[in-house]
DNA sequence: ATTGATGCAAAAGATTTGCAAACTG
DNA sequence: CAGTTTGCAAATCTTTTGCATCAAT
């Protein structure tokens, strides 16, 4: 899908839904969907000023919120307070690992891991609507940085 | 363990790591560990000055992240921006389910969830240092009064 | 025209920090 | 005593909100 569906899709849908479609939504969403990668709240705000050095810091929160509760985005919390963001429109539900090294998120997925969770749902009554797993440690190019060094030293 | 022996093995790793013992950590600790529920920040300041009404916040909040560092205590993201804290000497590692309705918090623990874990890490050289599972949904409880009041109406 | 959306600046909530004074080892 | 830790208040950081103005339908 490219990037322009992408954010007709969503226009289409908040125009069902009763809102207003306009050139800050648009180009909050444009944004949103452009980042391939994990943004905070306030690196979206300044990928927008890029585009346009006018939009408010309230307008931007507001667009990615109500971007996040119509679920074309997803929030992530980084385990230190933080909060990332990802589009997920053509973008395949996944799980992440965090580096607490150097930082850097890798998106997995795993079937199995998917299933048992329903099974342990379903043995509490517990009705899943969506779910968070994060695995945080050492991605492999620092466990390989770490070696090194150890050796050299 | 008892909540006084949990605290003393808290007390010899700080002071084995060259840390003081004083009066304030020692409140602090034990509030931790007298609180089998979960607590955020705040509600760790407001029990502990139940105890002590002079605390200080930054105090409670630097004792609370030297715990966590240390491993006594471990943070859970809501998925709302807040966080809870629990204890988690003499408490085996579980997972949650959050009910986006009730709010209550629900703990679990299944070994073949954490086995798949370590699988797909290997898989990405990852090496897991700890891990964060959340399930959000609706509980039991909840689910049962929605059905009463549908039928109800 | 109506009503929702924007921008601003102020407010709010949570946590951190600088520094003098108090306390621990 | 020396070096930590505390308490306070101010500073940060992130996000939210009130309200007058502007714009989409």
């Amino acid at each position: 899908m490219e990037i322009g569906e992408e954010v007709e899709v969503v226009e289409r849908h908040m125009r069902k839904m009763g809102f207003r479609w306009t050139s800050q939504r648009s180009l909050v969403t444009r944004t949103v969907f452009t980042s391939h990668e994990h943004f905070s709240a306030e690196e979206l705000l300044e990928l927008c000023r890029k585009m346009d050095r006018e939009v408010s810091r309230a307008t931007v929160y507001r667009t990615l919120s109500m971007l996040e509760r119509a679920g074309f985005v997803e929030g992530l919390d980084t385990g230190d307070g933080g909060r990332k963001f990802e589009h997920v429109l053509g973008h395949p539900h996944h799980d992440h690992m965090l580096c607490n090294s150097c930082g850097v998120i890798i998106e997995f997925f795993d079937e199995e891991l998917e299933r048992r969770q329903e099974v342990a749902a379903k043995l509490h009554g517990f009705e899943i609507q969506r779910h968070s797993l994060k695995l945080f440690g050492i991605c492999r190019t620092c466990r390989v940085r770490k070696a090194e060094d150890s050796s050299e030293a």
